[in-house]
DNA sequence: TGGATCGTTTGTGTAAGACAAACCATTAAT
DNA sequence: ATTAATGGTTTGTCTTACACAAACGATCCA
């Protein structure tokens, strides 16, 4: 049952894995945010408005892949600690721009900051190198499914 | 040049890249597992439990890092579909040995494999290798991070 | 002018999971 | 032998993170 002549797929999965450490991270990173005021989620809103700064609501529903409504609830809290700013889009005034904040930007690297001793405890089976890897993989992988153009072959916006 | 005068940290760390990765996967994952009977902390119990087989609950407990009680009900739903076994343990019998079933490692076999196009879409960033890599890494991190050697262990602080 | 769209509020429902209390069976300590 | 501690189980309560629906205002567009 374990030797095989394995020819295809191999049989192993990265979702379970990736729960797994996912939920060891949150688990020790919850106590880290706490004093900061942030949970996991807004970490990661945060941190997806570090890249796609400007973005409207949708597109952060979009990529957060997450309910619109749920999103506005997720942006009030951001925005209530000033870190973040809605502004009226110009070319159309029903949109918010959402944009983060110099606050917004420094809780964000301080958070990061504080949480590198809660990735040294679940990442300590992996070197240095290995943990860049890792971490270029998930980069990687993150932006590429942001625009769904994988599984659309359609209207590709520009990249992908 | 690769080395640039890295003074401090990188400032990113992985965990809302890795949030945000299972969260899409897990998402996608939900619907395909649903025809099979399983939610995706079954599918992280089965994983688990293929790979540190005749467990007691405890263990498990420690390794999905989660409450005794809730294993008590997740264990539950999968004895129920015959998936795993729950044994008397011979050297204390007060424990429960919990294993794997037939039926439960083919279900997990086919779960497995119907997650295929669920990872082919959130990895369509990633090459096949990079995926393999992917998966050794998260693999490797787990495994270590499953004895808490890291903090505890020894004295001396967070150079595991 | 009327219909669609973006954001918002409110409200309901569900699932995961923490936590506590009480219980049984078993084991260990005295 | 009695007592205390332990592993598992049940029940029940609480919180959080969502999804989802409905209704609204503002805006855009045809």
């Amino acid at each position: 049952m374990t030797s095989l002549p394995v020819v295809n797929q191999p049989p192993h999965r990265c979702g379970a894995l990736l729960g797994q450490l996912t939920r060891r991270l949150q688990l020790r990173s919850e106590s880290v945010l706490n004093p900061l005021g942030l949970r996991p989620r807004h970490l990661i809103a945060l941190t997806v408005l570090r890249d796609q700064d400007g973005s409207s609501q949708q597109d952060l529903a979009k990529t957060l892949e997450m309910d619109g409504t749920n999103v506005v609830g997720l942006l009030n809290d951001l925005e209530t600690e000033n870190l973040i700013e809605r502004r009226r889009s110009p070319v159309d005034r029903r949109r918010h721009v959402v944009e983060l904040t110099d606050v917004g930007a420094k809780l964000l690297a301080r958070a990061e900051f504080a949480l590198a001793a809660v990735e040294d405890e679940v990442f300590c089976g992996l070197s240095d190198d290995q943990r860049e890897t890792l971490y270029t993989l998930l980069q990687q992988a993150t932006n590429k499914t942001e625009f769904e153009a994988c599984t659309e072959a359609i209207q590709p916006p520009p990249t992908c």
